[in-house]
Formats: structure tokens, C-alpha cells, sequence
DNA sequence: TTCTCTATCTGAACATTGCATAGATAAGAG
DNA sequence: CTCTTATCTATGCAATGTTCAGATAGAGAA
């Protein structure tokens, strides 16, 4: 994260370097400590190297945007499947928030859309796996079909669903639960001993 | 908007007309179009100007931030109550929904923990009187006591409530509906049409 | 009024940022 | 070995937030 490393001209695979320098630094410092010309550092190159393999930040960012949600959607795949709809659903919204908690920085990259391209096809078509388990899960409680992303299945319990998972997410990382909780780790307690409740309260068996 | 308009040499009430200047700003070109010294011109003054009156940008966007809850604060009180829990409920969470929808850039302003400053005790306050008819409402359907925010009074229905309103809120100005709805003002669409659906879904009577 | 004090504002710095461009470098094909 | 092409450097430019010495004028005291 420091010095440049490198004894070739030419880097090899600036390009994932770059995308993983970014991740670091976001990790670290968050969204707004992030700048390209760090990025490039880190990478052990110079500030106009990224260009030639990005289309600007934000083509860089995009790029770490769709890294991040297939990290999501693995995650979220992850997670175990129990048969109860209501568990499962719960299961899949605590996973979400939990994703947030922990990557705070990475999942508020990619909740801004000032920064990324959401018209990047392949960044629409990650960000729609990332949510088919969830998806899928919110079906099956509210007894519909399985509902298709892409084709622009929509349904209202589905959007519910998908709201309250997306909304405790950004109050936890919004520090909301610091404005609540006197703990010394205030997102990690309201996951661990709030959330639930609070996901019993809104599915229940 | 465009240029300086101004006779004398102090300004009078230049910290209010930066504030002024920065909605308008923010308005028409969103939080990332927003510059201190954008503002500063808006208001015809030099760009060293405003850090006499605010603890530089941050200082500027808290105080801006203030007023937006108190607009908030001011367009849930004035929805009408009807008695019936589950559709007051449902009128604060449209409510709420729509003022993201209607002002884009102040609603993205007010959830940029980067940009202003959440340790401010007036931000705290006023945040929390926005959201207290809401919480209250919420509190209703549920049946439990009235809340006090202030106090930290925490419920998971409550919790609950109030991230459905604010996840939807935040798909919304994410412009997650264009990404669902082929109609040419989406997030109008949603609001109008698929919202009170996915509010009746959320809170039945 | 006149003088003084103080809040207010200017204007010119400075470091940092993203980006564009011209040129250097080296990897690979023939 | 030579040529082509992808890759990277170095430099410069405009814009941004912030600081600071100095200019300006409003307000109160004499």
C-alpha cells in the first residue's frame, strides 16, 4: 500500500492491480479517501498509467463495482438454506446488512452513483445476480413465483423485502446505530443482537 | 444563480445566502456538482468568503443539511392523519419516499456521512424531530408506546418500519426503478403507481 | 462629527486532484 | 534483427479547498 513495487517497465497485469490497489485503499480509508492517483501509486506506476487501461475513475471504479457485488453474491450464496421461507429470507436480509457492515467503504462504492456507471451492462447484469438468492428467498415467503431480474420481474412484496435489507444497510453504515446504541462498537451490536429481532419483527414464521 | 449581486462591500446575511446559494446548487446539480466555490459565486462573493462563516465545506453542508431536516420535518407533519394506524403508516412512508424523490440531491446530501458532519448536536436533533412522526405512526400500528428518539428508545418494529421507508428512499434515488420500469420518468412511476402496492404489501390493515 | 475597534470580505497564494498529451520503453511478430 | 504495437512515464493544465495578510466599512465612543 506503500511503496511502488515493481522492476519491469512494463507491470504485467496493471489493470487487476489497479482494481485491487482501489479495493485496499476504500477498505482503509473509505469511499471519499480514494483517489486515482493513489491507486496508481500503490500500483507502483505513474498518475496517467490508469487511463490507458481505464475509461477515467470511473471506469476504475465501475470495474471494482462489479468485483465487489460478485463478492456479494457469493457471500449471500453461501449462506445456508434451511426449507423455512420465513429463516431463509431472514437469513439472506441479515447476510446483506452483515456484507455492509463489514465492507462498509466497498458497499457504499456501490451505492453511488455519482461515482460509477450504472449504465455499464456487465456492472446491471452483476448487481442483478448478486440479489437473484435474495430475490428468490423473498418469493418463497410471500409464496410467488421465482421472479427473474433480468426480464424486470417486479412485485411489491419483493420490493419490500428488498427495501428493508437495503435500508438497514445504509442506516447501519450511515452510523445510525451509533446515534442509538451506547456500545463500543455500535454496528456490530445491532447486527448481532438487534437485527434479528428486528427481521423476526418484520418476517415472521 | 449565475452571477455576483451585490452593491456594498459586506453582504449583510452572507451566511444564510450561502446556504441559499448551496441548495440551489445541490438542487440543479446534485451533491457531487457542488463546489464551496461555486457557492461562493452564487452568492457573488470571493472564494475565501465562506470560511468566515462556516468550519470550511463540511461546516457549510451540516448547516445546509440542519435546514433540509427541518424541511423534511415540515412536509410528514403536514400529511394528513386518519386515524387508521396501518394507512397513516403507510402515508409517512410515502411521504417520506417522495421528498427523497422530489429533491434527489438534498435527500443523497443529508445520508453523506462524508460531507457533513453527524456529530453536530443541532444535525442530531433536527434529524431526529424529522423522523418523529413517523415514529410515531409506526409506533401506532405496532401498538407500542410512543418513542423517544432523543432517548434512544429503540424498537425492532420500529427499526423495521423505518428502513423499509428508508431502503425504498434510497432505491429511488439510486435509480434502481429505471433499472425496473421501462417508462420515461421512472422514479414518478414508482412512486405513483407501485409504491402504495408495495406499502399496502408491507403494512396490510 | 471624528476616531477607533472589530467584524467582514478580498486577492493571491499553495497543495492536491483528475485528466490530456507527447514521448520513452519493451514485448512480440515477421 | 527490425518493425509494430501495447504499455508506461513525465509534464502540464484547469479546478478545488484552504489559508492568510491586508483592504473595507459598519458600529460605538469621544
Amino acid at each position: 500500500m506503500t511503496g511502488p513495487e515493481r522492476d519491469k517497465y512494463h507491470h504485467g497485469d496493471l489493470k487487476t492491480a489497479l482494481i485491487e490497489a482501489s479495493e485496499g485503499i476504500i477498505r482503509e480509508d473509505g469511499v471519499e479517501g480514494f483517489t486515482l492517483r493513489k491507486a496508481a501509486k500503490a500500483a507502483g506506476v505513474s498518475p496517467g498509467a490508469p487511463s490507458h487501461h481505464f475509461n477515467g475513475t470511473r471506469g476504475l471504479l465501475t470495474a471494482l463495482a462489479i468485483k465487489v457485488f460478485k463478492h456479494l453474491e457469493a457471500e449471500l450464496n453461501a449462506l445456508p438454506s434451511s426449507g423455512i421461507p420465513a429463516q431463509d429470507l431472514r437469513t439472506q436480509a441479515l447476510g446483506y446488512v452483515t456484507f455492509a457492515a463489514r465492507n462498509p467503504g466497498l458497499f457504499r462504492l456501490i451505492c453511488r452513483v455519482d461515482l460509477i456507471d450504472f449504465k455499464d451492462p456487465d456492472l446491471i447484469e452483476t448487481s442483478f445476480d448478486a440479489l437473484t438468492r435474495y430475490a428468490h428467498a423473498a418469493a418463497a415467503y410471500f409464496g410467488h413465483d421465482a421472479p427473474d431480474l433480468h426480464k424486470r420481474v417486479f412485485r411489491p412484496h419483493m420490493a419490500s423485502a428488498m427495501a428493508t435489507a437495503h435500508g438497514l444497510a445504509h442506516m447501519v453504515i450511515e452510523g445510525r446505530p451509533a446515534l442509538l446504541l451506547d456500545t463500543p462498537d455500535p454496528a456490530s451490536t445491532f447486527i448481532e443482537t438487534m437485527l434479528p429481532s428486528v427481521l423476526l419483527a418484520t418476517w415472521p414464521d
